[in-house]
DNA sequence: GTTAGTTCTGTTTTT
DNA sequence: CAGAACTAAC
């Protein structure tokens, strides 16, 4: 690809983004206004130039998201640089790489490891246990939010007994006493990534001097999902230069509740004086009337920066309204259109997606759509590290890689059951702490340890194995091989049928087992592809990678049928045909959001986030009575449907007089999908 | 130390 | 209503 080229392609707009290298730069890109292919360009753009390409640094929030962008710019750039890439990752890789060389001056060890939400979780539910809460209502969920909230606020830990304890109170005790204890386990969150990394640029101006000469170009995606901490990394990276880039579009802002700030954006020409703004309002995904919708539902709101999508593709059809008796028949009416739609326009199933507020809604479709025999995907849900058989197989890694991590320890320990139970678990750990010594090693010495030795025997045979796999491990390409024997010695499979009552979730059960065993394999293999065996590759690696990016069996492939989604997974997708179902009040809306202005207003951007996913068609549905809980009740529609202009709206009434073709249409509809069942 | 009943609580989740 | 987490009895 030639990049002069591909610059004429651009509209004025685009390419004055692409090409105003120097200085802060805020494009403020609308929904479907190609904000992703202008980030490309740049990058190339800047190398094209004669910029190192190492000097480029172009942070997304996505891995998928990094990858793409990574494979665009490469194939803009032809191959043309062999040995030195430009840095395309995550924020929070990007600190995850930083802190991997400098984590020492901080005060923990190189092979720290990360610990996900589930293990924070646990962690605090310990450390709510020690305090000996006897009031209930003190969810470690709760404390974990709060204890985010005060990260994010750059609170520091410092030992603030109350003892009062409400909720807030509760959480400032916790705070400095959850941080000493990940320090010493040697383990870090996803919020301290991002901390210790700003931490250490405060801390150590010698760290923050190389990565500001490093990096001269700085560029961010997705830059209204930014929080305070990212802001002041930023700010300290781009130095005096102040070459920094930041693309995103305020009103797609749907991260506020974790922790992502407004501000940034808003105020981002304060913050960087200078500053060149360029809008891009050209949008080429939808018709007019989606967009009108869209305009016409986002002016509601107060703190966002002027903007107004256009378009040059014609009205389209208009949007339709359709208010079902409840939930199921809301369902099946969205399966009925799908249905008839695909027959009368051969659109296939990917091309329809249903968007709603939360994951918990999706039920009713799933089973209209099984009903109607129509094929779907549910993004999101259940994650991959929900999955117990993995947290328990990957427990056993993170104490292989990282001994000081005593809680995988204890994970690992009762998965499977093998004698040490919660009395001998306490007395070691009171061993450890009255000894300073960690808990495996206390484990190993489990005999001069206060516990019977029919209790101290499994104890310390577990340490030792443990150390023994710590030496198999080690061992160069060896990994894999030393993770399936360790698998068969704990006879992992044999416990996890045993877990499972139904043969066939047994059986889906060892099959995640074997993927992931298998996983490290692959990791093996192609770290010895890529570094060409002069680095080996560790397994600490693997544990970030699975962290960082999840599912190691999940690929980014285009889902199958129709999609099901949250507005949350939803952003950066797009779909000829759009429904979004449950717009009542109290769901969207959302009850516990709706409060004041600020949370009202992050509701209203999840509906514009939808609205705008859309290309061709798009329908709005709700429903008069919903089942919650088990009961029925009746429902307002949602405030934000009053927001469109009926002069672009249809209602559709159910028993519409669909002109009695449309009976036949229907007929015709389910009989094309029998044959297409018995497969021609 | 393990298991079977019982109570509780229901958003969103790029990392 | 359904899944998880906690408690009380084996």
């Amino acid at each position: 690809m030639n990049i002069k080229t591909e610059l004429n392609r651009l509209n004025p707009a685009q390419r004055e983004a692409v090409t105003t290298t120097e200085g802060p730069l805020l494009v403020l890109a609308g929904a479907g206004s190609g904000k992703t292919r202008v980030i490309t360009m740049r990058v190339a753009y800047l190398i094209h130039l004669g910029a190192l390409p190492e000097s480029v640094m172009a942070v997304t929030f996505t891995n998928k998201a990094a990858r793409e962008m990574k494979e665009r710019v490469q194939s803009l750039l032809d191959g043309r640089t062999n040995q030195n890439q430009p840095v395309i990752s995550t924020f929070h890789s990007l600190c995850l790489n930083i802190l991997k060389r400098e984590i020492e001056a901080l005060g923990y060890r190189r092979n720290f490891t990360v610990y996900d939400t589930g293990e924070q979780i646990s962690l605090l539910r310990h450390l709510l246990s020690d305090i000996r809460i006897f009031e209930k209502g003190f969810r470690p969920e709760d404390v974990l939010e709060k204890i985010s909230r005060l990260k994010n606020d750059f609170k520091s830990p410092l030992k603030s007994e109350k003892d009062e304890f409400d909720a807030e109170a509760l959480s400032e005790t916790l705070f400095p006493r959850y941080q000493e204890t990940m320090r010493s386990l040697n383990v870090v969150d996803f919020d301290d990534l991002l901390l210790l990394t700003l931490r250490l640029f405060r801390e150590h101006p010698g760290a923050l001097e190389k990565y500001r000469k490093r990096f001269r170009y700085l560029m961010v995606d997705e830059y209204q999902d930014t929080n305070k901490i990212q802001y002041e990394i930023l700010r300290l990276l781009a130095g005096e230069r102040k070459n920094i880039c930041v693309v995103g579009d305020d009103d797609q802002s749907i991260y506020g509740w974790r922790g992502a700030s407004l501000h940034n954006i808003l105020d981002f020409e304060r913050h960087f004086p200078g500053t060149r703004t360029v809008r891009l309002e050209q949008n080429y995904r939808s018709f007019g009337n989606i967009l009108v919708a869209a305009n016409s539902v986002i002016k509601n709101n107060a703190k966002r920066m002027e903007k107004c999508l256009r378009t040059d593709r014609g009205d389209g059809p208009k949007v339709c309204l359709f208010r079902a008796e409840d939930g199921e028949e809301e369902a099946q009416w969205i399966a009925d259109r799908i249905s008839r739609i695909k027959y009368e326009r051969n659109l296939p199933y990917e091309e329809f997606a249903v968007i709603y507020r939360a994951n918990t809604l999706s039920k009713p479709f799933e089973e209209a759509f099984r009903g109607s025999r129509i094929p779907y995907t549910v993004i999101g849900g259940t994650s991959y590290f929900d999955r117990k058989e993995i947290k328990d197989l990957a427990s056993y890694l993170k104490v292989i890689a990282n001994p000081l991590d005593g809680l995988s320890l204890l994970r690992a320990s009762s998965a499977p059951k093998r004698g040490i139970g919660s009395k001998t678990t306490n007395r070691l750990a009171e061993f450890a702490r009255e000894r300073s010594i960690s808990l495996l090693e206390a484990f190993k010495r489990a005999r001069e340890a206060d516990i019977g030795e029919k209790s101290a025997q499994p104890a310390r045979s577990f340490a030792l194995m443990i150390e023994k796999y710590r030496e198999l491990f080690k061992k160069r390409g060896e990994m894999g091989k030393a993770f399936r024997a360790l698998a068969e010695e704990i006879r992992f499979k044999d416990y996890i049928s045993e877990l499972y009552k139904s043969q066939e979730m047994a059986l889906k059960r060892i099959e995640n087992v074997e993927n992931f065993i298998q996983s490290l394999h692959h990791f093996e293999e192609r770290a010895f592809q890529e570094t060409g065996a002069e680095k080996k590759p560790s397994l600490q690696g693997f544990l970030e990678e699975l962290a960082l990016d999840g599912n190691p069996g999940e690929t980014d492939e285009k889902p199958f049928g129709v999609v099901l989604t949250t507005f949350h997974s939803a952003k950066g997708l797009e779909f000829p045909v759009v429904f979004i179902a449950c717009l009542e009040e109290d769901i969207l809306p959302h009850k516990k959001s709706a409060l004041p202005g600020e949370g009202i207003e992050e509701e209203r951007r999840l509906f514009y986030v939808g609205i705008t996913r859309a290309m061709r068609e798009l329908y709005l549905t709700s429903a008069q009575h919903r089942t919650k809980y088990g009961k029925k009740a009746p429902t307002t529609p949602s405030r934000f449907l009053d927001e469109i202009p009926d002069n672009i709206v249809r209602r559709i009434q159910n028993l519409e007089p669909e002109d009695p073709a449309q009976e036949e249409i229907k007929a015709k509809a389910f009989f094309a999908k029998m044959r297409e069942m018995l497969g021609d």
